[in-house]
DNA sequence: TTAGCCCTACGAAAATATTCGTAATAGAAA
DNA sequence: TTTCTATTACGAATATTTTCGTAGGGCTAA
């Protein structure tokens, strides 16, 4: 199934992602953090109630507020997510996508070992 | 300014930047090819007038049939995309992404090639 | 010339996504 | 208890994106 989340619906995840759980008002917080910019509470609510109902998120109601946790996986998110990226704008190609990657956020040199060390592995099979 | 495309647009992009100019009878059937069924052809025309206005694409009108161009470059619109792609998803980290990316889309030998040697040369800097 | 086809322009419907106001109410505070 | 505040539910307005129908007209083949 795997459904896709639009592009709020991402910045509520990788919120949700990175602190494990939250409520709607750290959510929320977060987000005006984010955008420079105050958004409505309700705002964020009404999108993480349809996340809910879309399945995206499950929610914990015993306690009148509720707590929020991402229910789509993280890595499987970003991987469909660089898949459909690299098909629809490198063609296809991964390494036309990870070249620009690479030389715009610089890396740490660990990182860059890291990666080279990962493809030699994938060179091995 | 950087106007960013939407997705179909950007599905648009990639086929005139893959063919350098195209009718929009071209770019139909490609889409239709792309997306496994047949779009409107006045669906198609209409997205590229919205393209012209924007500024995105350019045509010449001289002859009935008018040709498109992007005017969008490829490299720097990838380039912000992918970096839309590293923050919004992969908390900043470049290599995070890369990794998922070259995991999936079995790369040639070659390319993995391409990718080491650029890494060397990052790394010497 | 006329019929048929293909093109553009344009408006508007449909589908999606985002934003927010209001009402109801639980729980805390006074 | 009464009041105040925070929270959910929900409907609806807005905004954005996508899709397509129709009209007008040029071009070509018969």
């Amino acid at each position: 199934m795997s459904l896709k989340p639009t592009e709020s619906e991402l910045e509520i995840l990788q919120i949700l992602w990175q602190k494990n759980s939250c409520t709607v008002r750290e959510v929320n917080e977060e987000l005006s953090k984010l955008k420079q910019t105050e958004i409505g509470y309700t705002t964020t609510l009404k999108l993480m109630q349809l996340m809910h109902e879309k399945g995206l998120v499950e929610r914990d109601a015993s306690n009148r507020t509720h707590v929020y946790k991402a229910l789509l996986n993280q890595k499987k998110t970003q991987k469909s997510l660089v898949n459909k990226l690299i098909d629809t704008a490198f063609n296809g190609s991964a390494s036309q996508l990870v070249m620009p990657a690479l030389s715009d956020h610089k890396s740490s040199p660990e990182e860059l070992e890291a990666i080279k060390k990962y493809l030699d592995q994938l060179n091995q099979k």
